[in-house]
DNA sequence: CGCCACACCTGACGGC
DNA sequence: TGCCGTCAGGTGTGGC
C-alpha cells in the first residue's frame, strides 16, 4: 500500500484541490470496501456536505466534512483517491469504487484494483478512539531516539516487524522498514531489545530521511501506487535495497539476499554491512 | 496477552 | 496456448 510518503502526498494534493468545495453526488460502486456504515448512511451523511479539508493519519488520508464526520480512506496494497477533472485514465476509471462528485464538476474516487483497501465514515468520537490506538508519528517532534529506544527495548521481535507495527510507530511499511534498516546498518531479523542506544539513534534518523526524501519525490511507485492526480512518484528510483535481491550493495558491493522469513514479507538487506 | 494462521481480493508472471 | 502456483507498499480476526 501507500506507506506513509505516499499517504501524505495523497492528502496534501487532495486538500489543495477540493478543500471548500461541496459533495453533490455520491455513487457506490462497490460497496464491500465500506466500513464502519453501510452504503445508504453512507450516501446520506455525504450528499450536500461541505469538504473542510484532508490530511495524513499513519497511512490514512483524513477529509474532514463540515458535519464534523470525518472521511478516513486506508489504501492498503492498491488503492488510490483520483481527482478526475474529466481527462482521467480510463484505465484507472475501470477500477472506481466509489465516486462523490462535487459542486464543480470534477469527481473524486476510490479506485481499487484488489479491493483490500477500504473507505469507512466516522464521528469525531469513533475517530479518536481508532486513531488512540495508533502509534507516534515518525515526522513528529516527540519521535526522537529516545522514544525509538524505549518502543524497540520492550520487544522480542525482529526490529522489522516492529517497525511495522502500526500500534508502535505509524506509517513504516515494508519498502521503508527495509530501506531505514539498510541506512541504519541494523540487521532486519535482530530481536528489537537488542538494539542498542546508539543504533536506535542511527535507526531513527534513517527513518527520518527515507520518508521525508521520499515525500519530497512523492513516494514509492513500486507498482500500483498513484497520487490523486494519477501520476506516479519517483522514489522508486532511488531505493537502495526493497527490489534490489541479488544486486550489488551501492555501499559495499556486496550481494543483496532477499527472505521472506520475517512475517512472511519481502526482506531485502546486505549480510556484509547491517548486523 | 502474545503469537500465528488465515481471510480479504485481483492481476501479473513464471513454469510446465 | 492455457492452466496452476506464487507473489504483491496491509490489516483485522479468531484460535490456542
Amino acid at each position: 500500500m501507500p506507506e506513509l510518503p505516499e499517504t501524505e502526498t495523497i492528502a496534501r494534493d487532495l486538500h489543495a484541490s477540493v478543500a471548500g468545495r461541496t459533495v453533490a453526488k455520491v455513487t457506490v460502486a462497490r460497496p464491500d470496501v465500506l466500513r464502519e456504515v453501510g452504503e445508504r448512511a453512507f450516501r446520506r451523511r455525504l450528499r450536500g456536505v461541505g469538504i473542510v479539508g484532508s490530511w495524513r493519519r499513519a497511512k490514512l488520508i483524513v477529509t474532514d466534512l463540515s458535519t464534523r464526520d470525518r472521511l478516513v480512506v486506508q489504501p492498503r496494497f492498491t488503492g488510490a483517491l483520483i481527482v478526475d477533472d474529466g481527462t482521467l485514465d480510463p484505465a484507472l476509471l475501470a477500477y472506481s469504487t466509489i465516486r462523490l462528485v462535487l459542486d464543480d464538476g470534477r469527481s473524486i474516487h476510490y479506485c481499487d484494483v484488489r479491493r483490500l483497501g477500504t473507505v469507512a465514515l466516522m464521528n469525531e468520537t469513533r475517530f479518536e478512539e481508532y486513531s488512540a490506538a495508533l502509534g507516534i508519528e515518525p515526522l513528529d517532534s516527540t519521535f526522537t531516539a529516545s522514544q525509538l529506544s524505549g518502543v524497540l527495548r520492550v520487544s522480542n521481535q525482529p526490529v522489522k516487524k516492529v517497525l511495522m507495527d502500526q500500534r508502535r510507530i505509524a506509517g513504516i511499511g515494508n519498502i521503508y522498514a527495509n530501506e531505514a534498516l539498510w541506512r541504519a546498518g541494523i540487521d532486519p531479523s535482530r530481536a528489537a531489545g537488542t538494539i542498542a542506544a546508539g543504533e536506535a539513534a542511527l535507526l531513527r534518523d534513517s527513518i527520518v530521511a527515507v520518508l521525508e526524501e521520499s515525500i519530497a519525490a512523492r513516494g514509492t511507485s513500486f507498482r500500483d501506487y498513484r497520487d490523486a492526480k494519477g501520476q506516479r512518484g519517483g522514489f522508486a528510483a532511488k531505493l537502495q535495497v526493497y527490489g534490489r535481491e541479488g544486486q550489488p550493495c551501492v555501499r559495499c558491493g556486496s550481494r543483496l539476499v532477499g527472505t521472506h522469513a520475517i512475517d512472511g514479507r519481502a526482506t531485502v538487506f546486505c549480510a556484509r554491512c547491517q548486523s
